[in-house]
DNA sequence: CAAATATAATAGTAATACTAACATATTCCC
DNA sequence: GGGAATATGTTAGTATTACTATTATATTTG
């Protein structure tokens, strides 16, 4: 339990916060803390408060706390790949992989024991509320020079290439994942705010619901590229 | 030229600033200042000095800029409806009508003269860049309690109207709708920041790169629903 | 044990997102 | 034409945020 750790970008942090205790309360606390109050309501001082610290020493660590919302979604992203590969180890065809993927962007995400200090169910609400935060900034050419997108593009080329396996004509597979990576959280977010946004149904229980959003997704990545 | 308005939600401003001049600088302007500064740079108190007011006076019309990028993105659905009216009401199959909503949401945005005070090419990089932060914010339920997504859920129940029209066993329009309305805007940002996660292609001049995006929620849509 | 390193403590700044209170200008209508 | 209402301007102020600088104190390490 807790013995994996993931290689980020040193570009998203001042000082890694995986090497001292301090670093990790900041990225623990921080993720509930975030999922708590809300991105905007979430600040240094207030996190410093929680970690019995200050805020000049959140800042050795993080630039800002949109560097470590970056962090945060990186580290998401990081581990998505990491169960896609687990999820598509042992299979062959493309489309079963293909498919695998897709269960493994809807499902439910649950607290994986692998890597402590990160509650992942809470790091995913994170993800649908405040992911596009990361990227509708002014500093987005700069943020993308420095590599901070690299996870979110490494999971969309990997599946990006099992549908060029499945659908070598099919001219959008970026495209195409691009999409369903941010409209699995999007219908994830109307079902809970806006309902009418979505035919996702909000009675249904979590299990189900995620099932129904693995349909619609297959429904548009299999529609798109012609296979039933 | 400049001769229709829209009713929109009360709600969106304190005063409504279609009645007065000030209040017309301040939407035009603003949509100016938003677009060239982003967001989170713009501020009434810079708006102020541009349309030689005060911040108190635009506070007058508007609760917050919170609330005018409400307004903005109100009035840039309700323009979209309008052009969907207009571009359906010569036809007859629904096939045909969700066909061309695809063409009204996909293609390039160009200022309408029909409506004065506002850019619309400005404007659809505002939607493009910064609709997003109208609801992901702590305020979401309670906006979407005072109406104030009514311009986004009416144009999504059109649309879903005409899919559901062609294809009335899919099980999930709304989620289909809502889902190309976003992806058609952030195929445009990717394309523009994060080029890798899009397969539009940035050196071809803008009608046909347009063309593309249509092609690809086409390929979306249509795929979706089974219908080719 | 000295030196390096990490953290704490304190204080301060510019900008933001407002709000209050009051003055003035304009228009509406009786 | 005069008074009332309405819209706008003026000035000033507040709490909070997002930092930064400086100096002091632990703690680890070689």
């Amino acid at each position: 339990m807790g013995h994996l750790t993931f290689k980020l970008n040193e570009k998203l942090y001042v000082r890694d916060p995986q090497s001292t205790e301090l670093g990790q309360k900041i990225v623990s606390k921080g993720i509930e803390m975030i999922d708590g109050l809300g991105f905007e309501q979430f600040t240094f001082k207030k996190l410093a408060a929680q970690v019995n610290s200050t805020e000049p020493s959140i800042y050795r660590y993080f630039e800002n706390k949109h560097r470590l919302l970056h962090y945060l979604t990186a580290w998401y992203w990081s581990w998505l790949d990491y169960r896609l590969d687990l999820a598509t180890a042992s299979l062959h065809s493309p489309e079963e992989k293909l498919r695998a993927s897709i269960r493994v962007i809807t499902e439910e995400k649950k607290t994986d024991p692998s890597f402590q200090h990160v509650n992942e169910e809470a790091l995913h609400r994170i993800v649908v509320n405040e992911l596009e935060k990361t990227y509708l900034t002014k500093w987005v050419d700069d943020d993308n020079q420095a590599g901070l997108f690299g996870g979110f593009k490494t999971l969309t080329k990997k599946i990006s290439g099992f549908i060029k396996e499945v659908a070598p004509d099919y001219p959008f597979p970026n495209s195409l994942v691009s999409t369903i990576l941010l409209a699995a959280n999007e219908q994830l977010f109307f079902l809970e705010h806006l309902p009418t946004l979505s035919n996702l149904d909000k009675r249904l229980p979590a299990p189900q619901r995620h099932a129904q959003l693995q349909v619609f997704i297959e429904s548009l990545v299999f529609g798109a590229i012609q296979k039933k």
